[in-house]
DNA sequence: TACATTTATCGCAATATTGCGATAAATAAA
DNA sequence: TTTATTTATCGCAATATTGCGATAAATGTA
């Protein structure tokens, strides 16, 4: 994303854009799944998991990492990726507010 | 997206992650603040509400569109678009087994 | 130290996204 | 029908993302 582009739009439109974009991919979603799946957490287990290269894995974590959804702990010669609530909260009370600002519209358009 | 990558991913991840992707903008989030503040809702509207060109708000629009988020009736010689509850409910549910799923673990990890 | 294991980075090609000017399409109003 | 208003589409350039082979870096072990 453009550093420039961000300036137009609100910190918070700009936060929650870039955590909804880490998650927009299914290799993403994915992994997110099998983090919360397992106990214990290594990238090579991932790359046994899903249908890409090493590399590439790497680098979606990478990206889930930047965006502040998992973080990632060395441990001994692996490395422990967990999911990190707090980005996870952020999304969830923005789709909450979402549904209770619907409520509270309740059907005056369309 | 390509055709093929799609394939190696549950229907339910590709989802997740249609879903998610269309919220990975910034322009994207702001339009759907906009759509949920106001009662009425024209595109038009957002032109002025958002620093970009009428064919780039329409692009952003049509992209929530497919996604689903959002949805369009033709209201006279204006359009008026609207958030599409449905969608929302399967972000809101996803986060929500998330936060779920992470109490359930209580810290077996990192 | 040498070697094995695990993860990260580099460099590249292919593809996708973003933004917008120009223009088309659709509808309303005169 | 002509004109104005509103939204969509086309075509293009600039930029970003994706995936991976090759390779580096980091750490544990012999």
């Amino acid at each position: 994303m453009g550093a420039t582009k961000t300036d137009h739009f609100t910190p918070r439109q700009n936060q929650l854009a870039t955590l909804a974009k880490a998650l927009g991919h299914p290799a993403r979603i994915a992994i997110m799944d099998y983090l919360l799946k397992v106990d214990t957490c290594i990238c090579g287990d991932i790359v046994n998991e899903l249908p890409l290269a090493q590399p590439t894995i790497s680098q979606h974590l990478k990206e889930l990492k930047n965006a502040g959804l998992i973080k990632g702990n060395v441990e001994g010669n692996a490395i422990c990726y967990c999911i990190d609530e707090t980005a996870l909260e952020v999304m969830q009370s923005y789709f909450t507010n979402i549904s209770e600002g619907m409520l509270a519209k309740k059907s005056k358009c369309c």
